[in-house]
DNA sequence: GCTAGGT
DNA sequence: ACCTAGCAACGCCCG
DNA sequence: CGGGCG
């Protein structure tokens, strides 16, 4: 069909409205939170409502977690309205989703944990009539997570959905989004009151809408079409009602150019648009509107398609690659799902504008074979047999689609097998290696391929050759702890390629061969042996991304929480020798002393995973799979226009927690909960730069102390463990940060005077004395941090950063000489010399008279 | 990527 | 024939 | 490092 008989042929027909009838609400509903059990894909969200709780019930239905009892409510007085659909209502199971009940008169959140796992307690509550709540399923596991109203009085329900699977129409995208909209439409309703209360109500009630806006995640999508898959299919074939097409190996992805806003995305709905920005860019130069099915293939510098090259596009940006545009599903107002794949095809042709980036994707008819051969010239992946008369069915994998893969078969050296999980028995995955220059070496791991049967009688065999030590001269790590076996046994496996590690890409079990010996197989291909060189090199230059592990994992209680402790011999330290598990050690050790300075204090995070040598980062943001039992607060962030969810510490538990998140080091605020406008303390760091000897900054510290004594205040001095010392003054909390931040500019002007020679204020590093000490005050802002006292630093020498008598400050005193060794013994020896800090403050006013 | 097991 | 659930792997990005 | 994703 050409383009223009197509548009010619289109019809107006606005009969688009939803389905089902608008109802004004009753006045009770039940809430059940509804989900598919675990398929991979998560969905949050959440929804908040007016209303009074009346009763509460357990869902019937099979629970995923008989424990959850929190998931059928009962609401009077909901004073919105709502639209009804009837009907292809999924069974399924009922689990796992959170409740969060709110006092209507404080709106304080309510204890979950205590007031919805005791029944009795929270039906007195509902009595009294006294509970607001919000409902949010974060985490929610499941393909189409959805909240089913209930209307008690007249059976009807209200879904709101991730993906309108079961819905029997087909797709329209004015429908489709009339039906979104509706999720939307009802969220901002309930949002709309409450926006107007928001100006009225005081900032006591702001948690309230904090909490509101954590959820929103604009990165996946509500809705969103899964396209149609390919089976897999043996043997290539002609035949005149196929057609074959390049099997491209990238992401396979959707762009929906129909709306205003165009939408591209992965098959799980998370959006490219801005990972490839550059496919995004060229979807302006489109004139029709498309909903368009393709994959994203980056190439290498010899023009070849690479997947792992796609992978790294974070490393580099200028990446060549195309989108390789396959299927139409929709165009300039209808659904094209319902014609012949040649039509569609040829309706594609005509209405894409290729540019360098987009390309149409053509096909060859019949000669499927001839295809295949040439494929297989061009060393690419495979190809994609489709049914020309074939109908686009989305998230369908049927026999109208057949990807015919290359095999690669190769013979490898079982060494070991992992521990099984979940209902798995027998062993989970087959460890293989191969002989390359006659060493036995790693080539990955196989957990795929065999039956029931094969399964069994492999480990059996398995069983009888067990040893105590690996056969490998490096240890590779494993996701499961380890079986070895003597290297004896050889069996066939398929991949479909060598990663640049020269591990298997995508390993199956095909066959155990009796008939061969490790030996034989000794001399493997000399491509395999040629790529694993390279790999050597790749390795040599960036050292040990992947190092070996002994895992001594372990879960310790901490505080009644389990903490999962991993890689505890990881060296943190090198020239230390200082492992992940001394690091946990030492906290522990002195948590007496350093928990009352975290306490409520959100933490600035600052990880080094690999060590203190490698890379570290940042983060603020707590991901939202911590364990329940971590505590966070919400604190707007103006310069992302979001809510943080800051980690505090106030226990051993998190402590540990942390440390084996590779943190080292513990950079807390300098103000606390409930208050975090109102620094509990004023921090003068002394930073010295490249060519100060710390016994300059020990004479910068002493004069600090001068000028504070000058106005009568008690100062308190430590070692920052790296090349700097802290002051710190207590607050009390009293004033703001813009009031401290200033008066430490005064005090810190002062010392300047005073010694000009080794001290600026100069804050810009280039325009910086490379000669002088800086003075910095601005440490004294919302959400800055330093490392706490008590703190391990991220240094040579594992130093830490120790609290001082001013008597102790004197020429000769080395940074380094506290450190994780001999730490705790001083501070038992000292006591918390700090404990002041955290005591009353200072009347500045009086400080202020005094400078006067 | 694969198998098992249901409809 | 078609579908889901559950298991297994590797490499990369992200905070 | 752990989780999520291809």
């Amino acid at each position: 069909m050409a383009l223009k008989d197509y548009n010619d042929k289109r019809k107006f027909d606005e009969t688009t409205e939803p389905k089902g009838k608008t109802k004004k609400s009753e006045n009770k509903l039940i809430f059940v939170i509804q989900r598919h059990a675990a398929s991979r894909l998560h969905y949050d969200f959440r929804l908040e409502m007016e209303g009074v709780l009346k009763s509460w019930a357990v869902p019937k239905g099979p629970s995923l977690n008989p424990d959850d009892k929190r998931l059928a409510m009962m609401v009077e007085d909901h004073p919105y309205d709502y639209k009804d659909f009837e009907g292809n209502i999924p069974e399924g199971n009922y689990g796992a989703g959170q409740v969060e009940v709110w006092d209507s008169g404080t709106y304080e959140p309510l204890d979950q944990e205590s007031k919805l796992s005791d029944e009795k307690e929270l039906l007195k509550e509902l009595k009294a009539g006294s509970l607001k709540f919000i409902l949010h399923g974060k985490k929610l596991k499941g393909e189409f997570a959805l909240v089913k109203m209930k209307n008690a009085e007249n059976n009807s329900w209200l879904l709101i959905k991730h993906k309108d699977k079961f819905a029997e129409d087909k797709y329209d995208a004015e429908e489709n989004t009339a039906k979104n909209s509706q999720v939307t439409k009802f969220l901002e309703e309930k949002k709309k009151p409450k926006k107007q209360q928001k100006e009225v109500i005081t900032s006591e009630i702001k948690p309230k809408f904090q909490r509101f806006n954590s959820l929103v995640d604009e990165k996946k999508l509500k809705t969103f079409i899964k396209p149609m898959l390919a089976k897999p299919f043996e043997k290539a074939f002609d035949d005149e009602d196929w057609v074959f097409e390049i099997k491209w190996d990238g992401y396979r992805a959707v762009a929906d150019l129909s709306k205003k806003e165009s939408l591209f995305y992965s098959r799980n709905g998370i959006s490219f648009l801005s990972k490839f920005d550059k496919v995004s860019e060229d979807f302006s130069k489109q004139k029709h509107k498309m909903i368009l099915d393709g994959e994203i293939v980056a190439f290498d510098e010899n023009g070849k398609p690479s997947f792992q090259m796609l992978q790294q596009i974070g490393d580099n940006p200028d990446l060549a690659l195309t989108y390789q545009v396959f299927d139409l599903l929709w165009l300039n107002g209808h659904s094209t799902e319902e014609l012949p794949l040649i039509q569609r095809k040829e309706l594609l042709k005509e209405a894409l504008i290729e540019t360098d980036i987009i390309k149409y994707c053509d096909h060859i008819p019949e000669k499927g074979i001839d295809f295949f051969n040439q494929m297989k010239k061009m060393e690419l992946e495979g190809m994609i047999a489709k049914k020309a008369d074939s109908l686009y069915i989305e998230n369908s994998r049927n026999s109208d689609w057949l990807k015919i893969k290359f095999t690669n078969t190769e013979e490898v050296i079982i060494c070991g097998f992992t521990e099984p999980r979940g209902s798995r028995e027998g062993f989970g995955a087959l460890i293989l290696g191969k002989y390359i220059d006659e060493k036995l070496t790693y080539s990955g791991h196989t957990g795929t391929g065999f039956n029931n049967e094969s399964l069994n009688s492999l480990h059996e065999k398995l069983k009888k050759i067990v040893t105590k030590t690996s056969p490998f001269e490096t240890i590779p790590k494993t996701n499961m702890p380890v079986t070895w076996v003597k290297p004896e046994l050889v069996c066939e496996i398929k991949y479909s390629e060598i990663t640049k590690d020269g591990i298997f890409r995508h390993p199956v079990f095909v066959a155990i061969r009796e008939d061969k010996n490790p030996e034989e197989i000794a001399d493997s291909t000399k491509k395999g042996s040629q790529i694993n060189e390279k790999s050597k090199k790749m390795k040599a230059k960036t050292p040990s991304k992947k190092t070996e592990i002994s895992d001594k994992d372990s879960e310790i209680t901490l505080n009644k929480h389990k903490v999962k402790l991993t890689n505890q011999d990881k060296v943190y330290f090198p020239k230390d020798k200082v492992t992940k598990g001394d690091v946990i050690e030492y906290y522990q050790s002195v948590a007496d002393y350093i928990l009352p300075h975290l306490k409520n204090r959100p933490l600035s995070l600052n990880r080094y995973p690999n060590g203190i040598n490698e890379q570290s980062f940042y983060q603020k943001d707590a991901s939202d799979n911590i364990p329940d039992w971590i505590k966070t607060t919400q604190v707007y962030s103006e310069s992302n226009d979001k809510y943080i969810d800051y980690i505090y510490c106030n226990d051993k538990a998190t402590l540990a927690y942390l440390n084996n998140l590779g943190c080292i080091d513990l950079n807390p605020w300098n103000s606390s909960l409930p208050d975090l406008d109102h620094p509990d303390f004023m921090v003068l760091d002394l930073d010295p730069s490249k060519k100060n000897s710390f016994d300059h900054v020990i004479e910068t510290a002493l004069k600090v102390n001068e000028v504070l004594n000058s106005v009568k205040i008690k100062g308190y001095c430590k070692t920052s463990g790296s090349t700097g010392i802290h002051v710190y003054i207590p607050m009390g909390g009293k004033y703001d940060f813009e009031q401290v931040k200033d008066f430490a500019h005064i005090l810190m002007k002062q010392v300047n005077e005073k010694l000009p020679k080794i001290t600026t204020l100069e804050r810009s590093l280039q325009k910086r004395d490379d000669k002088k000490i800086y003075l910095d005050y601005l440490q004294n802002r919302t959400g800055q941090t330093l490392a706490s006292v008590y703190s391990l630093r991220p240094k040579e020498g594992a130093s830490v950063s120790m609290p001082l008598e001013w008597e102790e400050l004197k020429s000769g005193l080395k940074p380094t000489d506290f450190n994780i060794h001999n730490a705790l013994e001083r501070i038992k020896e000292k006591g918390d010399l700090f404990k002041p800090v955290l005591g009353k403050g200072i009347d500045m006013m009086k400080v202020l008279e005094l400078l006067e």
